[in-house]
This record gives structure tokens, sequence and C-alpha cells, in this order.
DNA sequence: ATAAAGTCCTGAAAGC
DNA sequence: TGCTTTCAGGACTTTA
């Protein structure tokens, strides 16, 4: 589930949270703890005042008043959510934050693939510079500066976190069907035009996503009709195609991204 | 049993 | 030839 439109919703529960402070930290799963245990992370977290949330990617920050940052990625299947206390846990509730008492904040995961790191500056750093430009806010000529100097094929250059961050599996299909790109198309050879394309299709699903808090399920995309038995183009009518790259499952129109 | 929207690691292949 | 980049596959994890 979660790529950048997720994340972005996550930051927003965060944000809606204000500048509470963590009176209460329950680990309920410690295999989610990335180089921090349930004590120090209690020790170091409880007490502090929560800064304002940013994301880069599918990475989430969040700053705790002076103290070492709060990260959060969610792999494939993690959520973040704001609840009253009284709220009995979930299955998969795996770190719960207690904000003034009176908001319970719980990172929930059903695999536990990534999870939760205390990261002072330096390792914040270590993180970002693994990481592309953000994809919501990169320009077209970076895109374009970037994707061409790949030699492999366009769809594993933009899943490739280091080269643009915040693009999934999900988006990249829906994006390369908006462009009229065919998935395994060089990324070297892709011309002008169609990296324009490419931007401007990137954009305008970013920008909806993200007003969603997720890829819409909306049967105008083609997102909407990947589950289908037999899945055809929302554009063209004809059935779509589905094979493997990059190691994941890959929809695409042979009629339309020629 | 298989596959799933995440990343990381490895070894091999490809490209310059 | 040798270095770097890219790819494929497996690992991690849990459940439908």
């Amino acid at each position: 589930m979660p790529e950048l439109p997720d994340v972005e919703g996550f930051r927003r529960v965060l944000s809606d949270c204000g500048r509470r402070c963590v009176t209460d930290i329950e680990v309920c799963d410690a295999g989610v703890l990335r180089g921090v245990t349930a004590k120090r992370l209690r020790k170091e977290g409880e007490g502090r005042r929560l800064g304002e949330a940013w994301r880069h990617g599918k990475w989430l920050f969040v700053p705790l008043d002076g103290c070492p940052t709060l990260v959060f990625h969610f792999g494939m299947t993690g959520s973040l959510w704001c609840c009253s206390p009284d709220e009995p846990f979930a299955g998969h509730d795996r770190l719960v934050l207690t904000l003034d008492d009176t908001r319970s904040l719980r990172y929930r995961d059903q695999r536990k693939l990534q999870g939760v790191q205390l990261a002072d500056e330096s390792a914040v750093d270590r993180i970002l510079e693994r990481l592309g430009p953000d994809a919501l806010t990169v320009g077209r000529a970076e895109l374009t500066d970037r994707l061409s100097a790949r030699r492999g094929a366009v769809k594993s250059a933009l899943m490739d976190q280091s080269v643009i961050a915040g693009l999934g599996n999900l988006l990249c299909d829906e994006i390369l069907w908006r462009a009229h790109l065919a998935p395994r198309t060089p990324a070297r050879s892709v011309g002008e035009a169609a990296y324009r394309r490419l931007h401007a299709a990137m954009g305008r699903v970013l920008r909806t996503s993200v007003r969603a808090g997720c890829v819409p399920p909306r049967r105008s995309w083609l997102t909407g009709r990947r589950e289908d038995s037999e899945p055809r183009c929302p554009r063209c009518g004809r059935p779509l195609c589905s094979g493997r790259l990059a190691g994941r499952r890959t929809v695409w129109c042979s009629h339309c991204q020629p």
C-alpha cells in the first residue's frame, strides 16, 4: 500500500496532532524497531514534544524536540493512525504513542518488512543521501537528467529510490500508462517529448493520489483494473498485458504504450 | 502453495 | 582488461 501518497497521508495524521507531548510509548512488538531498543526509545522519546513531521519519498521523519528524530518506513503494509486511547488495539499495532494522555498514535504493520528508528542528524543524512529528489516536487529537467543517465528499463529507473524517491509499483505503472510509454523502454532512449509527458503524468497522478491519501482505485485509472480477472485498458478497451519487470508485476497496454 | 503496493543484499551480466 | 552500473533473485514477514 504505502507509496508516496499514502505516506503523505500519514504525515497529515501527524500534522493534525500538532505539537503535543509524547506522554507514553508502548512497544507492542519490538520486531519493528531498527537500531534502537524499546527501553532507549521510551527513555529518549517520552516527555518530548512533537515537531513538524516531514516526508521524503516513502520515509516519514518526526522530530522530537531537540533529540533524535523518529523515522518511520511503512514497507508494504504499514500505516499510521490517530485515535482515542480507549480504542482497543488492532491486531498489528506494533508501536503506540500516547499524546498528552488524550490521543493515541498507532504504527500498524502486518508484515514487519521495515520499521521505526531513532535517528540523529547524521543518521537522517545517511537515509537522505541514498534517495533521489522527491517525486512530488522534482522538476522536469532534473527528472529527465536523472532518468536518461540510466541504461535499463524506464520502469526500473522510476522504481529506483536513489533516482526518484516515492514511486512504487502501482504508481509507476499508472504514470507510464498515462505517458504512453512502454515500461521496458530503455530510459536513455526515451525522447524529449516522452519525458515531457512522463513528468506531466507523474505530477497529475501524484497530486490526485496525495489528495486521496492513496492511489485511488478508479476504473478510469490503470490501477483500478489490475485486479480484474481479464483486465482491459480503460482508454482503448483492449486486454492489458501483464508481466514481470524489476521483480514486480507490471501491467501495461501494448496498444497505448508501444 | 502462491503472491503481495516495501527495501536490502548478493552475484552475475552488461556496458563503457 | 577493469571498473561501474544494472538486473535478477532471494531474504525479510504475514496473510489471504
